[in-house]
DNA sequence: TGAAAAGTAAACTAGCTAGTGTAAAAATAC
DNA sequence: GTATTTTTACACTAGCTAGTTTACTTTTCA
């Protein structure tokens, strides 16, 4: 069966599109919906058809972002498996996430406008800081089997996330570097597994 | 010997001032020069008087914020102490800097300018990232003693760095997370001490 | 004291901004 | 084929923007 997509589906997907274009470009503040319907090909009248204000538009693709990034992969703790190459599995799923070249210039419009307007980092936002819920389930279960030592899981997640942006996604969204080759983050990966398992493993 | 103030000097600083605070409230592309000139309370043509443009107002208040950072504390490998505890030190040392209120409000006014003008992320810019130097020097005086394992230091360091940030700074200039207490920095700093010599202590 | 330097208010240009009103054209639906 | 919805171009408001001009006052400094 073939879903119905309608003209007035398809420009407001156009509208969309050339806002997050735009902003990717410019920044928001320095985005005019005059130059959002240029960019989507579609008259200025219409994109006020689809969203009443500028400030709906952009909450509304801000908010559509972090509902993307909500979605995340589901590698399940393994009894029978060596740690290191389960955590090894996990962190590379991690870092392929976090060096997505589309999702950085997504995330860098939504860290520019949230700068400045903090009001709305409200809780459904701040779960994308927080949400990379299998890999904690996974330390949660290493550590009730008994193979990873006794920790908070939250503060042991904590810091292999903080290891991974520090290298794989700050430098990359601050324009400063650009994204990592796969050897790279093969590297990191390793690192970063020799590095937790030498203090946690049991 | 008292060094001679100017009224231009004052008015000149009080523009400075204005303006970082009006930025720091609205962004720099949502602050005017009428705004900037009513906060500094001095007139819009002596703003123009001492800044050419607000481009140039800008970039120059963000390289500001850059020098003033690139000042930090030198502490020595000492050969006869503990590790452990020249380490913590160095760590509260770091998270000292980066959890002061004042500079996270500065350096949220850069990002927001450098994510969308990357043009300005010049060499002298991006040291800030990278200028860590006393933890960097110590790292490698402490592998030529033959205490820490041997490893490239810019590794080690880097994931120090990152260990820190990911806690006592990037939530923080997200607006995610107020200002780490006391009690947190020094369990912060107790946590990563413990973390990265059980891997790196030779 | 008196000339030069710096600061002031206020009006002004020229262009951009978010958002609206309208009437015609085009696509869709039945 | 007709009724309805959607899109379109375009003119318009009202306000803000960076930056300038002018005529004037205050401060500095020798």
């Amino acid at each position: 069966m073939t879903v119905k997509v309608t003209r007035s589906m398809l420009k407001r997907q156009a509208i969309i599109d050339g806002a997050l274009s735009a902003f990717q470009q410019y920044g928001v503040s320095d985005t005019s919906m005059d130059k959002i319907a240029q960019t989507a090909q579609v008259s200025k009248r219409t994109v006020y058809n689809h969203f009443e204000s500028k400030e709906q538009l952009v909450t509304h693709i801000i908010k559509e972002i972090w509902r993307q990034n909500i979605l995340t992969c589901e590698l399940e703790y393994q009894a029978d498996m060596a740690l290191d190459v389960q955590l090894a599995a996990l962190l590379k799923n991690e870092l392929d996430f976090l060096s997505n070249q589309n999702l950085q210039e997504l995330i860098r419009v939504a860290i520019g406008y949230c700068l400045f307007n903090p009001e709305i980092f409200t809780a459904e936002m701040s779960e994308f800081f927080e949400q990379e819920t299998a890999l904690i389930r996974w330390i949660k279960q290493a550590v009730s089997a008994g193979r990873l030592r006794q920790v908070e899981p939250q503060k042991a997640h904590a810091q292999l996330i903080s290891l991974l942006k520090g290298q794989a996604f700050w430098p990359q969204i601050l324009h400063q570097q650009p994204a990592l080759t796969n050897a790279q983050i093969e590297e990191l990966t390793e690192d970063t597994v020799a590095f937790f398992l030498a203090y946690y493993q049991a």
